[in-house]
Formats: structure tokens, sequence, C-alpha cells
DNA sequence: CCATTATATTCCTTTACAGGAATATTCCGA
DNA sequence: TCGGAATATTCCTGTAAAGGAATATAATGG
């Protein structure tokens, strides 16, 4: 997982053109009609995404049509499945584990785990 | 999926504490000193992480442990679902609809799908 | 109450980044 | 070749956020 990755979707501009393009490639006009914004605005922040190797872009004549790359979403379904145990597990182990650091005041001793 | 999930996360040093909190909960004192960081810096991201939700704090004595919350990760796994079409189809139309558009605006191209 | 330990907060400075406005670039058709 | 449409880039400015240093707060043992 790259941090670059989550500062990109971050900006809650690029976060919904990412939510966009879910449904289907779209070009600059597209985007920043779509989302209120200026073109400018939306080149900027289509090229964060570009950057940031979430979406790829195909000329098509003066236009420019961006999609979603599959790698980083792939890549942080993939970084999730070590924390699904947050909720998958039943987690008694370290639930005890805490319940005895906050009744030992000094752990010196007895050591329980 | 709130933004500040992903700007929480976003920050390296935060992000490596996510991933230390992912094996056990620790106190501030072992974060910063894993981590390499000073202690005022360790509890400020662990602030920002508290805000964001992504942990919870317990009170031990003078400590305090910071453990994972459950729910912004299993909020970004439920996210990525409406993603999963990305790798999981093989999308066939789609890409042969932006092969044409790419090939209808080059004079020649020999390439073969 | 005092000293110590662990943690949180404040203040300051620097830097990164987002938006606005203007301009540059590229492509198409007449 | 010229003009217009679509997009990208640059410059400027304001703001938010991160790190350093110092200090405040809270809990413990003596």
């Amino acid at each position: 997982m790259k941090a670059s990755i989550f500062s990109a979707l971050a900006e809650p501009n690029r976060f919904q053109i990412v939510e966009l393009l879910q449904s289907s490639p779209l070009t600059v006009g597209e985007i920043s009609e779509r989302l209120g914004i200026r073109q400018p605005q939306a080149s900027k922040h289509l090229r964060v995404l570009l950057d940031a190797g979430i979406v790829d872009v195909i000329a098509d004549a003066n236009r420019r049509i961006y999609k979603l790359r599959q790698e980083p979403f792939q890549e942080m379904d993939d970084w999730l499945i070590s924390y699904r145990h947050l909720w998958e597990d039943r987690f008694d182990r370290l639930d005890a584990y805490l319940q005895v650091l906050q009744n030992n005041k000094k752990p010196q001793s007895d050591e329980e785990l």
C-alpha cells in the first residue's frame, strides 16, 4: 500500500471522481460538469489521480477519456485482508489482555499471558 | 466512506501506527519508540486517528492503550465491493470500445486485439 | 504534598496543496 | 490556415497540516 493512494482519495472532489468513474469512463468535461467544478480543477485532480496510478487516460481526438485502473483497488482489497480479523474473529484473547492491563496496575509480578 | 479515513491514513507515520496496532494494542510510548518519533508527535497522530474513528483508547493508570476500531476497516471493505468488478469481470466490451476509440484516430495501425 | 513517569496540548515555523484566473496546447473542420 | 472546442499548465494566494520545543495535565509511589 502506497500512501499516495490514500492521499489521492482523501480529497473530496477526487473521491467523487473515482465514484463517478466506477460506473463508466468519462471525459474531463463530463467530470467537471457532473461535479460542478471548473475544468482546470478537474484536470488538476485527474492529474493527481493519474500520478497516483488510480486512473488511466486514453486520447480521443482532443478529448481525454479517464477510466479507473484496477491495481490500486485490488491492492487496497488485499491490504484489508489482514484487518478482517478485527470484525471476523471473536477477539476474546485481546479483550482479555486489555482487561488484565487495566486491572493490573503494576504488571511486574503477575504475568497472565 | 468518509474522506477523513483516507486523510488520516495518508500520513506515513499514521499509516505505520495502524499497521503496528494491527498486531496488538500499544501504549503511546511503545508507538513512539517503535516508529522512532518523539512522543508529542505520536500523541498528535493518535489524536487524528482517534478523531477519525480509526482507534479507540483505554486508560491504564497514566498510560493510554490505543487499539484499532473495526468499523472504518469494515467500511472500507464494504466500499471496495463495488470496485471488485474492475478485476473480477472480464470487462471486454468496455476495453473493446476504448480500443476502437483509439484506433479510429490513428491513420495506420496493424495491431490486432 | 512532592517527584517522577506517561501523555496531551500549545505555540511557532515551514511546507504542501487547493482554488481562481489566465494562458498554452492540441485537434478538428471549414 | 484559421477558429473554436477540449484539455493542460502556470502563477498567485490562502489555508491546513506536520514537526520541534516547551509546557500542561494526570496518575503513582513515598
